[in-house]
DNA sequence: TCAGTTAAAGTCAATCTGACATTAACTGAT
DNA sequence: ATCAGTTAATGTCAGATTGACTTTAACTGA
């Protein structure tokens, strides 16, 4: 649309080439053990460069929506989810990151529910991956996903994120399997439930979940801030490092 | 260069345009108290939009350039400032930061030593400011420099990045000060000590201070991990994340 | 009714934390 | 030369937190 036509000399008085891409990850039930494991979807490529390898799903960023507006609407158009954590990652910028022109990606990284995850428009180019074995996918992607999963560990030690991987309502043992399968340790279940009933943010209800062949394990509700972290809150700001609930409404902020 | 001549459906068609600036942080001795107190270096506006205003040291990013060189190098020809800490902070890309384009700024933020802070080229147009009493800023950079103070405020509740603010060795009441500092409120000098020595990346030198009016206290030397950080070192990568020391030298990573 | 399973609560020693006390080593003033 | 003032450095102790483990509760399916 506007790189075509130019040649050398004239590309170096365009701007860099800017791009939003995001790192999704769900928790799906593991294809050998069952346990819940982290997944991914990614896109086939279906041009140069890189034809026919996995990457992010990714484009342009339109003229008139925000960062984060553009991955979210991207997110929508190519794999049809609606995540309900939607967060910045990094803006990566190296020279040769792609070979036919200077890229500049702003990547974003998201949590979707299971249920959510499960009505991923799959296809021929669109298939959830394992996020512990990945093949070698297209620019620097892989590089990209482990920073994610990095920062996503940093964040489920830090407290409050785990949930939303989680659906409205869920047993402690639940939590515990995402902390499990996102920190890839096990944990003692009767401290880590201590911690928890001692943490405000997570409310008991009077239900419990039917349908177990053991006693059945009492139903808890997230009650903390918002769509969002509770520990480390980033300061209430116009525009900037929100991360939203665009369960809610993607443009709703809290302030 | 490329947005003078261009009317208003040219526009939407180009993209947006990107800049690097730097929020800079060193610690000054307070003109009331003497206490070291979070200072920040701007500098003035001598074109429109905001002509006159302060703002953050920033410009356009060079096709040949990475992000952290741009960011290294603009702060540098802007200031004559070299950081050794720095790290990128947010991606900005909000409809309205600008009111002749969209303007996209990646935003680092860095750290520079007191004996570095005191080689600024201070002039008309770049002066040191109390990061706690800003005045109205350019653009949304007010909002900027509350995000990276929330941001320095975190790490440092971490762990490792005050060192930066100090020179080869330190006392542990420096660091202490430090912390105060950043965080604003006062610290324990026994239980304090207790901890730094309990770390293994600060080590005892045989030097002490001399030249105080009281019991001459014990030279430290940081020996974490290279120029940045220790607790949650984030992965070893190509291009993205990591901190890197330029008081080395800025392209040499540690892979 | 019993074996199997997980929930839920409790125990206990080891460790960590915050508040505070004590002693050490220096300077500057009398 | 001694003393008051100041901060360094170490120690004490009660209360909170953590990790490993035990016990009892509540369900299902054989």
């Amino acid at each position: 649309m506007y790189a075509d036509a130019a040649n050398v000399s004239e590309r170096q008085l365009q701007p860099p080439a800017l791009a939003i891409s995001t790192v999704i990850f769900a928790l799906r039930p593991s294809a050998t053990s069952g346990r819940p494991t982290l997944w991914l979807p990614l896109v086939r490529r279906i041009r140069q460069p890189h034809l026919g390898k996995w990457a992010l799903p990714g484009g342009p960023l339109a003229q008139v929506e925000s960062l984060q507006d553009a991955a979210s609407r991207n997110l929508r158009e190519t794999t049809g989810l609606v995540p309900n954590y939607l967060e910045q990652l990094y803006a990566f910028g190296g020279l040769d990151r792609a070979a036919t022109q200077r890229l500049v990606s702003i990547v974003y990284w998201a949590l979707v529910q299971p249920d959510e995850a499960a009505l991923t428009r799959e296809s021929e180019n669109v298939k959830w991956f394992r996020a512990d074995r990945l093949e070698a996918l297209a620019f620097d992607h892989n590089s990209i996903v482990d920073y994610a999963l990095w920062r996503l560990r940093s964040k489920v030690e830090y407290g409050s994120i785990a949930y939303h991987f989680l659906g409205e309502t869920f047993t402690l043992a639940q939590v515990r399997e995402v902390y499990e399968a996102v920190l890839d340790r096990h944990l003692d279940p009767a401290n880590f439930r201590r911690q928890l009933r001692a943490t405000p943010d997570i409310t008991p209800t009077d239900d419990y979940l039917q349908g177990v062949r053991h006693r059945p394990p009492r139903l808890y509700r997230y009650t903390g801030a918002a769509g969002t972290l509770g520990a480390q809150a980033q300061p209430a700001q116009a525009q900037p490092a929100q991360a939203a609930s665009t369960s809610v409404s993607t443009s709703a902020s809290t302030d």
